[in-house]
DNA sequence: GTGAAAGCGCTAACAA
DNA sequence: TTGTTAGCGCTTTCAC
């Protein structure tokens, strides 16, 4: 085979014009699989673009058709587990409507969101997939302002700006507390992340408090953690936490990582899960899977999550009369082996 | 204030321009930080444009202008929990040189990475980077025409197209081998995946029965795997191989979570691991940190790859006269405490 | 320090 | 079925 491109500048249209002896506009169209184009003139065509090794141009294909082929897709980290799955459920989702998701990450900075989201719009996408529903009132201002379909995900405690679809963590949090008191257990503690920007373990642990209110009860003892390996800083903390309220008999983590660290540590010791201490996390994992105990916790719902948001911007890019929609999913409990049974 | 875009169309230059009565150019320019522009009108074209709400077209400023801050990284997978660190240090490593990553995914799938790469090609970024050495004919092709800079990385056993960063997995392989050999171990078994496409895990398992073949041994026994949640997997296909050959006294794993599954399942049994069984797996996942034993592994460098792909492809999109590397980097053996000491 | 004209590579709309 | 024309919204270049 003979080089293709011997050019130093990448092949247009043009080239595979001349190439093929047919005009650019009816290349553009067998390129495109638009219009009827005959036979013998899409052979002739598909041949030339592919001995020239010819890669079209979305650039200039997108300033003139107003169209890009884009999703936005907005996350506040890739190492939480969460999110690549969320992800690869909206890039499955997407897979045969032509639409491509374009992953930008905040590590959970309100500004660097902003920024992403800005770099993102200039793009002009044809949506705007975003986790969480706190935003700067500059991003805030942007997304109000397009034009394109918007979806906030995760998350439906609070106000949304056009579609939503999430999980109320408020309430993840409070049923999980009555699942709690209603084992019996009474001295409860918990461990979580020190990151006032995750709103979402926020709002859990707010309504964990609030379920063990309701049940006249506070709670014993926290403990928070920074960075690093979460099963590691599960183990410590936990290890943290006993040691200063030996008389815990229940403690609940934020995410499952750390609860799967902490029961690891409970396990080594020797005490007795769900007997002696219960343990619950949040997220359901699928890691935990491979655990001689299975961490009770509650779905995030996160596939499902992806999935619905991806159907959304597809549906209104093919039709931008349809109205946005709110949908919220229940999370479900796990109970695994670390909550005792009544 | 005031609904800055009352309009159906996004807001262009031309409406920043008219609302601060400086010309487009010069809208451009201070938007652009580019060329000399009094304090005066800065103000001006700053004020319109935030009130505005204008959002600039990158299409249309990249086609000018022939330039896209965009940078192409096409990886396998997302769960991988590799991928993700990879990804994120190159976002770190990027933050400052106002380049993008754009992530694509090809679930270890040739034809799939091929299609991305056409896809991601078409938006004409400043570099790819792409996991692994083997591509498809044609993706090949694509990668050879081009001008822009191309580095491959996690891999060095092979020939690469432009630059490449990686480890010798098939090395890695071996030098497991030798250490485990020369601790004294002699049953030794392997569990992998079950992935034809996963190139890298299989030139470990080739250097990996080469070293044993230096040490007059062969394998034991092995298991291979596919889908499902590797920690869960490592221990069900750990209790299969080793029911079928209760004599094996080490395992080495394709990868650090079905050795942790592995490692789990041991201690769950009560064996005495190292001594009785010794575990190893592949990556350095700071995952391990939480176990009780930390499983011997062998850093598969994921960070600095990622690093030194990304400042690959900044200097060459400065300076495009850069001549292309190869950087091999050295996997270092972490023991753990699942190799018995000699 | 600022502006006017031309054109980046493609596609919409229309003409033949 | 195929071709022609006129932009898409910016930036480059050159003029002032």
């Amino acid at each position: 085979m003979s080089r293709p491109n011997d050019l130093r500048r990448p092949l247009t249209l043009r080239d595979v014009s001349e190439a093929s002896g047919v005009s650019e506009m009816t290349v553009s169209r067998v390129l495109r699989n638009r219009g009827d184009v005959s036979n013998a003139t899409r052979e002739k065509v598909l041949k030339a673009a592919k001995t020239l090794g010819y890669v079209p141009n979305k650039i200039a294909g997108a300033l003139a058709s107003q169209r890009v082929n884009l999703v936005a897709v907005i996350i506040p980290s890739l190492s939480n587990l969460v999110f690549p799955k969320v992800l690869s459920n909206i890039s499955d989702e997407l897979e045969d409507t032509g639409l491509q998701p374009v992953v930008g990450v905040t590590n959970y900075s309100p500004e660097k969101e902003e920024q992403v989201l800005y770099e993102m719009l200039s793009w002009r996408p044809s949506g705007v997939i975003i986790a969480g529903l706190e935003h700067t009132d500059a991003a805030r201002a942007m997304l109000q302002n397009t034009d394109i379909p918007v979806v906030e995900i995760m998350d439906v405690d609070g106000e949304g700006i056009d579609s939503v679809v999430g999980i109320s963590h408020r309430r993840a949090g409070l049923h999980m507390a009555e699942a709690i008191t209603a084992a019996g257990y009474r001295q409860i503690g918990f461990i979580g992340t020190k990151m006032p920007e995750d709103h979402r373990a926020r709002k859990r642990f707010e309504g964990f408090k609030e379920g063990l209110a309701k049940a006249g009860l506070t709670l014993a003892d926290t403990e928070f953690y920074a960075g690093g390996s979460a099963l590691a800083k599960g183990r410590e903390m936990t290890e943290t936490l006993l040691r200063r309220s030996p008389n815990l008999d229940f403690i609940y983590y934020s995410n499952d990582m750390v609860g799967a660290g902490g029961l690891l540590y409970c396990s080594d010791l020797g005490m007795d899960v769900p007997a002696q201490i219960g343990l619950a996390g949040f997220n359901g994992l699928d890691l935990l899977d491979g655990f001689s105990q299975r961490l009770a916790t509650m779905d995030a719902c996160r596939g499902e999550i992806g999935r619905k948001a991806a159907q959304i911007v597809a549906k209104r890019s093919q039709n931008d009369q349809v109205a946005s929609e709110v949908i919220e999913l229940e999370p479900v409990l796990q109970p695994g082996d670390t909550i005792r049974r009544i």
